[in-house]
This record gives C-alpha cells, sequence and structure tokens, in this order.
DNA sequence: GCACCCGCGTTGTCAATTTC
DNA sequence: GAAATTGACAACGCGGGTGC
C-alpha cells in the first residue's frame, strides 16, 4: 500500500474539522476576537476590594464581640460538591459542603492567617493596579506561608471565597505553555505578541490582558509534550497541516495555557483536537483541558474547552497500530478506576469504552507513543500517520 | 474523665513536563 | 539531579463530638 504521509496528514485533518462542524476558512481570511472590555476593570476592581474589605470588618466584629474569628469555605478537595454540565462546576454557596478555617482551632490558625496575609496584600495589588506570580508572593514571606504548597492552597480558598478568578486578584502563576502559527495576541497595552516564532513563543502569564485575537487558523492542535510540539514544528507541520496553532502545556497544563485555549476556541470558533500518550495520566490531562480540574472547578467556565476532540492516542489504537507496550501498573489500574468513577468520564460513552479497554487489555503503551512517533524512523512515522488516519 | 470514632488539615508521594 | 509548574491521592495526626 502506497501512503502519502503529506497528503493523509492534511486531508485527515481537515476531515475532523468538517466532522466537528466549523466552517474552514480560506488560509488569507482572518478571524479576529474581541475579548474582553477593559473599561470593566475599575469597577471589578472596587467591588472586589469593596469584598476583601468585608471579609476583614467580619474578623474584626468577631473579634469585638469575643467571638474567635471563622473563615467558611465551599470545599475545593471533594468530587461530591462539584456538578457536571458541559464541564466540572463547583456548587454554589448552600448546595456546597463547606470547611471552617478558624482562628480558634490549632489545626487551621497558621492556614487562618495565610489566608487574612494574603486578603491584605491582594487588597494592596488592586489597590495600586499591579499583579503579582504566586513564587513572588511566596518568596516575599517564606517564613509566613511555609511552602509554596500552602500558599496555592490558600489563593484558591481565597478565590473561592470571593468567588473571582486568582488572575482578577492581580495574582498570576508563572506560565510554562508554548504556543506557534498564525496567531497575533493583542494585549490590553497595546502589546502585539507575533506567534508565527520559529520553536513557538512562551504564552504570557497575564492571558486575561488580552483584548482581541488575529487568527487564519482553522484548528488547534494541542500536544502533550513540549517534545512533540518542537517535532511537529521542525517537520513544517504548520504549513503541512494547513493554516493551524499548535500548543503544548508541557504535560499537565498550567492555568494560563487553559486560558488561552480556552480563548483561542471562544474567539476564533474554531475546532480544538488535542494528542495525548493512551496512558492514564495522558487521558487525564486530556480531561483537565476539556472539563477543568476539582481544585479549579471554581473557575472552570473559564479555562474548559468541552467542543475539545481526543484526536489519539487511543487505546484502540494499541493493538491496530502494533504499539509495543508493558503492564499496566498497580498505580495506572488505580488511576483508571478513579477517572473512571468521574462523572465526565461516566456521562461521556466513548470516554469511558477507551478506559475500559485500556483496564481489559491491561496493557499500556511502552514510553511515549506520541514522542516514539515523532522521531518520524519510517515506521513510527506511519503510526504518527495512522494515529491522525484514525480521526 | 476516658475511650472511641469521624472529619479535616497537612504532609508526602507520585505523575506529566522543562530548564539550569 | 534539583527545582519549578500542574494534577491527584493516601496516610497520618489532631481536634471535636459522642457515649459510657
Amino acid at each position: 500500500m502506497t501512503f502519502c504521509v503529506d497528503e493523509v496528514l492534511i486531508i485527515k485533518v481537515q476531515d475532523a474539522v468538517k466532522e466537528i462542524g466549523a466552517e474552514l476558512r480560506l488560509a488569507n481570511n482572518f478571524t479576529c476576537g474581541t475579548l474582553r472590555r477593559t473599561n470593566d476593570n475599575d469597577e471589578k476592581r472596587s467591588q472586589l476590594m469593596a469584598a476583601i474589605e468585608d471579609v476583614m470588618l467580619g474578623i474584626v466584629r468577631s473579634v469585638a464581640e469575643g467571638k474567635p474569628p471563622v473563615l467558611t469555605l465551599r470545599n475545593l478537595r471533594d468530587w461530591r460538591n462539584v456538578t457536571f454540565g458541559d464541564w466540572l462546576e463547583l456548587k454554589p454557596e448552600g448546595q456546597a459542603s463547606t470547611v471552617e478555617v478558624k482562628f480558634s482551632s490549632r489545626r487551621s490558625r497558621a492556614k487562618f492567617s495565610l489566608i487574612v496575609h494574603l486578603l491584605g496584600v491582594i487588597h494592596r495589588l488592586l489597590f495600586s493596579r499591579s499583579t503579582c506570580t504566586r513564587r513572588e508572593l511566596y518568596y516575599q514571606n517564606v517564613g509566613l506561608i511555609g511552602s509554596q504548597r500552602l500558599l496555592d492552597s490558600a489563593v484558591r480558598d481565597i478565590c473561592s471565597l470571593l468567588n473571582v478568578p486568582a488572575w482578577d486578584l492581580g495574582v498570576t502563576t508563572t506560565s510554562k505553555g508554548l504556543i506557534a502559527g498564525p496567531v497575533s495576541l493583542i494585549m490590553e497595552s497595546g502589546d502585539v505578541i507575533d506567534c508565527m516564532t520559529p520553536g513557538g513563543v512562551l504564552i504570557p502569564q497575564d492571558v486575561h490582558r488580552v483584548v482581541r485575537l488575529e487568527s487564519s487558523a482553522r484548528f488547534v492542535l494541542l500536544v502533550e509534550k513540549d517534545a512533540t510540539f518542537q517535532k511537529l514544528l521542525d517537520e513544517g507541520m504548520l504549513d503541512r497541516l494547513g493554516p493551524c496553532v499548535l500548543v503544548t502545556g508541557k504535560g499537565f497544563p498550567d492555568v494560563a495555557t487553559r486560558l488561552l485555549v480556552r480563548l483561542l476556541w471562544k474567539s476564533l470558533g474554531v475546532p480544538v483536537l488535542v494528542l495525548v500518550d493512551a496512558d492514564p495520566h495522558g487521558i487525564e490531562i486530556m480531561c483537565v483541558y476539556r472539563f477543568g480540574s476539582l481544585s479549579m472547578s471554581h473557575q472552570a467556565d473559564d479555562l474548559a474547552v468541552p467542543a475539545i476532540r481526543w484526536l489519539g492516542v487511543h487505546p484502540t489504537d494499541i493493538a491496530r497500530l502494533g504499539i509495543k507496550t508493558q503492564p499496566l501498573t498497580v498505580a495506572d489500574r488505580n488511576k483508571l478506576c478513579k477517572l473512571m468513577a468521574r462523572q465526565y468520564i461516566i456521562r461521556h460513552r466513548a470516554l469511558q469504552d477507551q478506559q475500559s479497554k485500556l483496564i481489559n487489555q491491561d496493557q499500556v503503551p511502552a514510553g511515549s507513543v506520541i514522542r516514539n512517533a515523532c522521531e518520524f524512523s519510517s515506521s513510527s512515522y506511519f503510526t504518527f500517520t495512522m494515529l491522525l488516519s484514525h480521526i
């Protein structure tokens, strides 16, 4: 059988785009999307500062009345606290189970102090219209915070308490994702980030300040690993697949990457395809992009892209493509069982079937299929092509 | 007052990744 | 290899409630 790799790649990706129902755009037709109105910012900032002052006043009142102050937060670690529509969503106050952070309790006193300290820092950030990364916050007061993990947890709790995303509070995370392709990000400041750069560009950590996108892309392709991302660029896939945008979160995607993918999908209206390994972690990474995560369930409507299409590698591809495998470990099986209990897997029969297949065959690919496929030896290139032809 | 149990918070560990 | 980002879970210890 003669295989023309270029044609298969191009035709099959186009088929996927058509199948999803999006309109294909001609290469020179630019799509523009306006994302946010910046004149809302001052009003929102004032509201947030008032909300923080209310929390502080509540604490002061408790102390004045001789009562130990308590912060009541929705529990962000309980799967029973999220509902699933198109993505994971934290139940509203009154319906979600809560945790109480009490100053009177020896266990939670440190957390209480940290949250109050951070509320003060955030108030100053809002007042001065500045931003700060979590890492910067951590190093500003290592003694009080203790560990980066505690800080992350406290920031998430504050977001849940105030019911706003962290970027609205001026707290950002250092981004690690990359983007490449015919897309320009126009920032609030007027700066333009051109992503048509060899090797891609680092996704800005202030994605929330992107006010406009311009692109001729017909689809967005998410890849799990940076090695795959670089290889696809080196092989000229941006041209060979047609105008498209490549994005990688380098493993589990950070907030900025997820936010940008969501913005690309919403503003350009193009299909989003994802390429991950056929192992429990690959599936979980795909689910984080598609449905959001538990601990960020209070911000999922800004981060989840429910229209994402799983391009592969599917567990059903393992036998069909003759991929080398190794037995599932106990940890793999445990991970799969927990994944299968999640609402989004239960609701999506196709995902459930793929996971069942993985458990039943008791095999996962040996090593990274995606990475190996992108080494582009004649046989692995064939494997990669077959994956795309499967969509 | 003591023993027991449950829930919660913290810590450690593991998974993916890259950079230095 | 260490340190950084993200995700999750298990184990442990402590506090508080309950029953005797």
